[in-house]
RNA sequence: GGCCAGGUGGCAGAGUGGUCAUGCAGCGGCCUGCAAAGCCGUCUACGCCGGUUCGAUCCCGACCCUGGCCUCCA
C-alpha cells in the first residue's frame, strides 16, 4: 500500500484518497512571465511520475495545475518588454507548453488560469468577508486576518508569535497585522483590473489556488503538491482561505518537492544561476533529464552539473544496452516478473522512492544480460516487463538504438555506416592494423564501433564528455 | 534570531540494529584478432563526541557543518 509524507505531519501515512476510485490532485503550477528553468522541470517532471503510478495503480487522477497569468512580475516583465500582459502571458503559455511537451510530461487533466476565475476568487474573497476574516486597508487592498484562523502556521510548523518575532517582515502600515496577507489588490493606473466590491483591482496570489483547486475538484483535495517553497507562506494561506471560507478541511496530503540546486545554491531566477528547460534539451536528451530527475528522492536536493547529467547519460545507456536486440516475447509471461514487479511496487509506494525503484531496474538488467543467450525468450518477456515499469518514469520509451545512436554529432548516418563497411572489408582480409585505424577514426568522431556475433557491427555514439 | 530538512565509499544516491543497495569510475578474471558490451570477483562508507545494546551508519543526547523557509519563487 502506497505511504506518503505529508508535510502537514511530517510523518509517512498510508494513502487513502476520499474517493477511492479517483484521485483529486491539484499542484502549483508556474507564473508565465518568462521561460522556465530546471527546478520547474522537477515539479513537472516529478508530478507527472506520481500522477502515473496512481494511474498505474488502479486509481482514476483527476489532475489540476494551474497556470499563474497575472501578478506583479507579469506586469512589469511585459512594461519592460513593451508588450501587453495578454500577449506575453500567452507566448509564455505556449513556450511552456512546448517544455512540457519535449520533457515527456502528460498534460494536466485542467490547467486553469488565474484571469479565467477571477468571478470565482471574488465570490471566494465574498465569503471570507461575510465571515469576518478579511476586511480592507486604506489603500484599498483586502486582506485576509490571520489572526482570525486558529490553526494559522499548522502546515509550515509556524506560530505567529515566532513569525512576528521574525526580522524579515516589513511592516505595511495599513494592514492590521504584519502577517496578514492580500487577497485582493486596488488597481493602479495602467495595470489590469477586474471589477469587485472592493473596488477594480485583481487578485492576490494565494487566492487563486483556492479559488482553481475548488472551482475544478470537490473537497478535499486528496493530494496538493508543489515546490518546497511554496509551503510557506503559499500553502499556508491557500489553507487559511479556503478552510475559513468552507469550514471544512482543505487538502489531505501535501507533498513537496526539494530543489534542484547549482553548486550549494538553489537554482532560481533571481539568483541567475538557472538554466531554462529550452536550453538544457538542447544540450541533453529528455529521458536523460528525467532519469537524472528521477535519480534523487523527489524530497530531496538534487544537483545540476555536467558531471551528474553525463552520469545520468551513462546509466540510462546501460538500461538500452540490456534492451538492444530484443524482440517480443513469445508469449507474457507476468510470473516471470514477479520478483522484480514486487521490488518495485514496494520501493514506489514507500512514499515514491524512484532512486530505490530504479535499483530495481538495474537488477533487472542485470538478469537479461545473463540469461539473454542461454535463454532469449525471458530475456525478451524479462526486457517487456523493464519498460512496462520504466514507463512510469517516462523512460526507455525510444528504440534502443535511436537513443543509443542519437545525442547528435557532426558525421552523418551514411559516413558512419560507409566507414563499418570499409572496416569489415578489411578485418575479413585479416588487416586488422587497417581496421582499428577505422575504429579510432571513428571512435574521434564520437563513435564506438561493437563487434557482434553478427556479421555487421553495431555502433552508438559516446557523448562528447565521456572521454 | 525563529522554524524545517540533511550530513553515507572517488562521484551520484538508496537503505538497514548484526550477509548484498544500485549506477558511474577503479582493479582482477572470463569473453574478444584488438576493443566495446556483458558476466564473475573485488577495493575505498556511513560528520564529530558520548550513551543505550551482546552488537549501531541505523536508537538517544550534545557538538560541528550544510541547505531551505521566514520577501517573489517549482
Amino acid at each position: 500500500m502506497l505511504q506518503i509524507f505529508n508535510t502537514r505531519t511530517r510523518r509517512m501515512e498510508p494513502f487513502e484518497p476520499t474517493d477511492p476510485k479517483a484521485v483529486r490532485l491539484y499542484v502549483c503550477g508556474v507564473t508565465v512571465y518568462d521561460d522556465c528553468h530546471l527546478g520547474h522541470a522537477r515539479m513537472l517532471v516529478i508530478f507527472d511520475m506520481v500522477v502515473r503510478y496512481l494511474r498505474q495503480s488502479g486509481y482514476g487522477v483527476r489532475y489540476i495545475r494551474n497556470l499563474t497569468d497575472i501578478d506583479d512580475k507579469i506586469i512589469r516583465r511585459a512594461a519592460e518588454l513593451g508588450e501587453t500582459v495578454e500577449g506575453l502571458t500567452r507566448r509564455m503559455i505556449d513556450r511552456f507548453h512546448g517544455d512540457q511537451e519535449a520533457l515527456g510530461v502528460a498534460p494536466p487533466d485542467a490547467e486553469p488560469s488565474a484571469t479565467g476565475h477571477i468571478g470565482a476568487m471574488v465570490h471566494l474573497i465574498e465569503r471570507l468577508w461575510d465571515r469576518g476574516v478579511a476586511y480592507q486597508g486604506e489603500n484599498g487592498d483586502v486582506y485576509f486576518r490571520v489572526d482570525r484562523f486558529p490553526t494559522y502556521g499548522c502546515l509550515s510548523g509556524r506560530r505567529l508569535e515566532e513569525l512576528r518575532a521574525g526580522s524579515r517582515i516589513g511592516i505595511e502600515e495599513t494592514k492590521a497585522d504584519p502577517l496578514d496577507f492580500v487577497l485582493w489588490k486596488a488597481a493602479k493606473p495602467n495595470e489590469p483590473a477586474w471589477p469587485s466590491p472592493w473596488g477594480h483591482g485583481r487578485p492576490g496570489w494565494h487566492i487563486e489556488c483556492s479559488a482553481m483547486s475548488m472551482a475544478h475538484l470537490d473537497l478535499p483535495i486528496d493530494i496538493h503538491g508543489g515546490g518546497q517553497d511554496l509551503e510557506f507562506p503559499h500553502h499556508e494561506n491557500e489553507v487559511a482561505q479556503s478552510e475559513a471560507a468552507t469550514g471544512e478541511p482543505f487538502v489531505r496530503y501535501w507533498i513537496h518537492n526539494g530543489f534542484v540546486q547549482v553548486g550549494q545554491d538553489k537554482m532560481a531566477k533571481s539568483q541567475g544561476n538557472f538554466m531554462t528547460i529550452r536550453e538544457a534539451l538542447t544540450r541533453y536528451d529528455r529521458e536523460t533529464l528525467r532519469f537524472w530527475l528521477l535519480a534523487s528522492h523527489y524530497r530531496s536536493p538534487v544537483t545540476f552539473s555536467e558531471e551528474n547529467l553525463v552520469q545520468a547519460r551513462f546509466s540510462l545507456e546501460r538500461l538500452y544496452l540490456a534492451l538492444r536486440g530484443l524482440g517480443e516475447p513469445d508469449s507474457p509471461d507476468s510470473a516471470a516478473l514477479a520478483p522484480w514487479q514486487s521490488r518495485f511496487s514496494a520501493a514506489m509506494d514507500d512514499d515514491f522512492n524512484t532512486p530505490d525503484a530504479l535499483a530495481v531496474l538495474f537488477d533487472l538488467v542485470r538478469e537479461i544480460n545473463r540469461v539473454r543467450t542461454a535463454d532469449p525468450d525471458r530475456a525478451c518477456q524479462l526486457g517487456t516487463g523493464l519498460r512496462e515499469m520504466a514507463r512510469v518514469f517516462g523512460l526507455l520509451e525510444l528504440d534502443p538504438e535511436t537513443f543509443l545512436r542519437g545525442g547528435g554529432g557532426e558525421v552523418t548516418d551514411e559516413w558512419i555506416e560507409e566507414r563499418i563497411h570499409e572496416r569489415q572489408r578489411l578485418r575479413e582480409a585479416g588487416q586488422y592494423a587497417e581496421a582499428d585505424r577505422i575504429r579510432q577514426q571513428l571512435l574521434d568522431a564520437g563513435i564506438l564501433v561493437e563487434d557482434g556475433p553478427e556479421k555487421q557491427a553495431r555502433w552508438r555514439r559516446r557523448s562528447p564528455a565521456a572521454s
